[in-house]
DNA sequence: CCGGAATAATACCTATACGTATGATTGTGG
DNA sequence: CCACAATCATACGTATAGGTATTATTCCGG
């Protein structure tokens, strides 16, 4: 492995060589700019990239509002950061929290105006930004490419699953 | 547009529609996942995702080691993250941070023996954590795709770049 | 119908991400 | 050589990620 990565010409170099495409650090800086590009070009509607996750999510999701369970699965985050999330989101009038009528535990988060109509001014600026990304890629592999993305993020996801948190 | 999303079957959907593949919410379960998934399965080495990031960041740098600028760049990262977080790195003793010789405001960060130690450590896991995940795409496809995420994490950084703070 | 396991949220804590402001230097044109 | 713009890093504040523990309910087997 040592030679390998001494003698990149004619011999087979590490995965994680730093002359190879290595998936982490890909991802990385297309997640980080992609985020970034996106909070600054929606940061004078006053929502962050997280909390439009959670206006489309909601929308696309049961019209009667879905719990916080259900929103944090679609949204592959943590129960944790979502309350903290719903808590400003509250706060700042986008969403409304109200005990579920059937589970006192649980809680129906409903979308309000204000939310929506934030909504529908970020989506236009997401849709554009999305579309100016996946520009790069030719025309002809890109249904592919997000093919191949969405086999891996469902890889990731269930690695991470598997992963337990203390002994396994 | 309102009427493709009604009817899916012989008709243009909107591009985020929920029945299409969408790029950020496969990014983000994609790094989501493999961030969490990392984290755990390197937890009991006391290091993060991010901390090995910069492990590995200074170890395929300049040998005298980089100023914070350098490791920022080379991170896709935030001069105010990378602060906090070598800060944290230099008090657990993984990394050290001297003076520039050249330029009193800069800093050289350098990698102390615990942190090589604990990088070939969780280098292992990475590299297992990696190959399980690429495993699921094509072994024809695999480099395709790996050129193609190439293109894309290019485009979202040059996408951040370009979107200004405040005005542009 | 009751007691313990499972579940939905939350509270609390640490690590990041990153916007804004500021201090310390360096580099530069005049 | 000096006033000033640019640059490196830090301080401070808010938002998110997520581990652990706790509370409030619900569910389930006996």
């Amino acid at each position: 492995m040592a030679a390998a990565k001494k003698n990149p010409v004619g011999s087979t170099l590490a995965i994680d060589a730093p002359e190879r495409r290595r998936l982490p650090p890909l991802l990385r800086r297309a997640w980080y700019g992609l985020n970034q590009a996106f909070r600054r070009r929606i940061a004078h509607l006053e929502i962050t990239p997280d909390q439009f996750t959670v206006l489309r999510t909601l929308l696309e999701g049961d019209p009667l509002g879905l719990t916080q369970r259900e929103l944090t699965q679609r949204m592959t985050s943590d129960p944790n950061t979502v309350a903290s999330l719903l808590q400003r989101m509250a706060e700042a009038g986008l969403v409304e929290r109200k005990v579920h009528e059937k589970d006192k535990r649980a809680h129906r988060i409903t979308l309000l105006e204000t939310g929506h109509a934030k909504y529908d001014a970020a989506r236009a600026l997401a849709i554009e930004l999305q579309s100016e990304i996946l520009a790069v890629v030719p025309a002809a592999r890109r249904e592919q490419f997000l093919e191949d993305l969405a086999l891996v993020a469902d890889a990731c996801k269930n690695a991470a699953e598997q992963s337990p948190r203390k002994a396994g």
